[in-house]
DNA sequence: ACTACACCCTGACGTTGCGTGAGGGTCAAG
DNA sequence: CTTGACCCTCACGCAACGTCAGGGTGTAGT
């Protein structure tokens, strides 16, 4: 029940010093320690280690894993679940790799030259790491965004809530026209400029989700009932408008 | 046929700093330059890359990938054999590793913590990729060896060389009597002393495989032939009646 | 009671495989 | 002849440990 590193070491097949790394960052603390000041792990500490594991196969780096886990609505069913779908995606790349070998094998054989685009067929992990980051994470506008905001001074972060409320007050106080009334477009597409500069690329499809979470996330969803009753639902068919007036537009 | 940096990055999934960094190790060159100083990738540049990559997704680190691939007698046509083989087993090991979260899922649903060794299941991947080195390159005998006489001074390479040679002749002047004659078997201990102090941990298993060198790779049978005709067999059978003895006696 | 030996601790510096600018040329299109 | 998209070479930065060094702990054998 109670395990020291080396035995969880070899249990898990990690080494000693990992373990040592994962208790100094925080990611993964023994629950306690003897007087000798040994480190104890124990039944939970072990499930925690295997969730990190799990992320960390797909990979995700160690400080976002840390942030993933201690969420507090972290579900770890549900993460299991989609671990459970995305290793088997992982499965069906390798898949393709095997199957590219097999086809420069042939090519080989043939004497003839394979082309480009065939040849890599199969490497890329990357796609399928941005979209674990959809799902659990730090998404690429969430890095851009902090990597634009990094350097705002103290005046920059107030212009920008002046600017946001303004915004918002603006809005809030046509919410009686009908979602796709030009006023009203005119409104949201400021806010898509205002985004677009200040924190991140925002293209049509992403801002429909942003769109989205007014209603989905509480967070959201909250500043705007508060700034007036019904103003989420509206936000978020005034966005979906815009984005559809937009791509007709093209 | 000739493409630019931006192009194969594209292509093959990698990025540009990837590229020149192969460039700068000296693991994929491309084959010329412009006159404006501009990289210039062929085909055999790119057959080069795709190898490179496999290996990479083997888990083997970039000097080593070097090493393999400029090693003279390197056959493509057998790695990429070899590749599949191993692929595969990747597959499979993503396959346990998905039944290790459905396991997981189902001793969640019923309440019952699981049992740690069940519990990593399927993770560790170093067992895989000391069977890759096993292959292609750098045991960790190789890598402890190198390790142990890398401070070596000439005149230790010197006291090396006259023991080893000793031992030899020793060997050479007995090779009429049987391969276990017991002043046989003194000698073939005595090398094994040798290479355990010298070199690297010699486990009798590991031994077994040393002697089977002598006849199956060039270098070593024709050293030894050279000394007296027949004396790589001899070797291989005196190696083999020296460590059966040795495990009888535990 | 002593000592050997396997295991534990905490620093602290090293390594691999690129990421990320800075500062500055190149070249086809308009 | 000027953009804008690419290209180049340094050079520093970073994550995730590996690898000592220097020293304590615990228990099995004598």
């Amino acid at each position: 029940m109670a395990q020291t590193v080396k035995a969880v070491a070899e249990l898990a097949g990690v080494s000693v010093r990992t373990l040592h790394h994962y208790d100094a960052i925080g990611l993964v603390r023994p629950g306690g320690r003897t007087e000798g000041g040994y480190r104890v792990y124990s039944q939970r500490d072990l499930e925690r280690l295997q969730q990190v594991l799990f992320f960390k196969e797909l990979g995700l780096g160690l400080e976002e894993i840390k942030e993933v886990l201690d969420r507090p609505g972290f579900d770890r069913r549900q993460a299991l679940l989609d671990h459970r779908d995305l290793l088997s995606r992982r499965r069906d790349r390798l898949g393709r790799l095997i199957a590219a070998v097999e086809r420069t094998l042939q090519s080989m054989e043939e004497g003839v030259p394979m082309e480009g685009n065939v040849m890599f067929d199969g490497f890329s992990a990357a796609e399928y790491e941005e979209e674990v980051r959809q799902r659990w994470g730090e998404t690429a506008a969430y890095k851009e965004s902090r990597e634009r905001t990094k350097d705002y001074t103290a005046g920059d972060w107030d212009a920008v809530f002046t600017e946001q409320t303004a915004i918002l007050q603006a809005i809030a106080a046509l919410a009686d026209r009908p979602a796709d009334d030009p006023a009203v477009l005119a409104e949201i597409g400021r806010m898509h400029r205002f985004i677009s500069e200040r924190f991140y690329a925002c293209p049509p499809q992403m801002y429909r989700g942003l769109g989205d979470l007014a209603v989905a996330d509480e967070r959201f969803k909250r500043t705007y009932e508060k700034l007036r009753p019904g103003l989420s639902q509206f936000m978020r068919q005034a966005v979906h408008a815009y984005c559809d007036k937009l791509e007709a537009e093209e």
